[in-house]
DNA sequence: GGCAGCATATGATTGAAATCATATTCCAGA
DNA sequence: TCTGGAATATGATTTCAATCATATGCTGCC
């Protein structure tokens, strides 16, 4: 099933397909032909320098949709290139256009905008906490640490390693508690 | 004036109000009113953590929306400070849910959102460079240094001092002009 | 015109996170 | 059941950005 609010959308309005590592599913410049959900897999969005700097825009992860801004432009601005296999759907751009008569539709599509944007905002400020110890005890405060401590080091932008450390810390802090190996939770 | 896509909205849906540092706009629980739209002061959006910790969610600037999400909820989920004096509009939920059936609002609200989440994701691409040179240089890439250094510095969580030596470094590797004082241009 | 405040700019020192290294546990799959 | 890979965990060392310090240029304003 496709995350909101696509899958309001008919089923004609989708194009599922496959994806190897290295495809480009469009170039910067081409015409926009609508957005995507990536289902399993990586895709990178990517735009190149001046000086052939290649500069990440957006590293896309299952389950989430990237290029919506396509549906309200006519070229993509960016490359994005395939880093690992999977697959995704493909979601028509007039389609969507054509989706925001429909109050429901836009109203899904409202909220969950509003949520991302807010979620956004919420990892900018922990990640401009300077201090490891602070932004992983900002990070448990937030709900960030769901799944492995790899990951939550990633979202935090934090090695790992510092991440084990702060954590630690925080649990001969008193502050969080480690009932077993590798999960954590506030006292 | 107020931005995309508030400005579609009847003036009804709008109400100015000044701010005096230290007021509280909303507290976490409260019934939601609606978003609002800070024309001048600085507004921190933050919650409590579990042991007190203030937890800032955001630091609304002038010329933007927040708690836009509190138009899709029943109550406020964080604290709303007032931290520097200024004016804001407040706009209000029903009118905002019930803009949502005219198509033109609904596509400009579409647009400006995927439009910041684009960015959101851009900026959290370049924060994740760690060295100081390489960020400051995706940072020019991607435009973002349009103000002053020291907002260009704010906004790549650097202190300025570090982006100063990272852009001194730029010039002396040729990879950046520096016209006169202040101004820094891709060569 | 003088002063206060801020942006620009750079040097010296410090500190904390990155990096490198290593060990163990856990889990999936052959 | 064995094996390989990833997550968990922590120690040692290094690196580089933060911090502290200082100076100058620019601007607004009283």
């Amino acid at each position: 099933m496709l995350p909101e609010p696509y899958d309001l959308l008919p089923t004609t309005a989708r194009q599922s397909q496959t994806i190897a590592a290295g495809d480009a599913l469009f170039r910067q410049g081409a015409r926009t032909r609508g957005l995507y959900v990536l289902i399993t897999g990586r895709v990178h969005l990517e735009r190149v320098g001046p000086h052939g700097e290649r500069l990440i825009i957006h590293r896309a992860t299952s389950g989430t949709s990237f290029a919506e801004a396509s549906v309200f432009s006519e070229r993509y601005h960016c490359d994005a290139i395939v880093m690992d296999a999977g697959e995704l759907v493909r979601i028509d751009k007039s389609a969507v256009l054509a989706a925001f008569a429909n109050p429901d539709f836009a109203r899904a599509y409202g909220h969950q905008a509003a949520q991302q944007v807010q979620a956004h905002r919420q990892i900018m400020e922990i990640v401009a906490i300077r201090r490891a110890e602070d932004r992983v005890m900002a990070g448990i405060v937030a709900g960030l640490l769901d799944g492995t401590v790899v990951d939550f080091a990633a979202r935090l932008q934090l090695t790992h390693e510092a991440t084990y450390r702060a954590l630690r810390a925080l649990v001969e802090a008193g502050r969080v508690n480690n009932p077993s190996r590798g999960t954590y939770r506030l006292t």
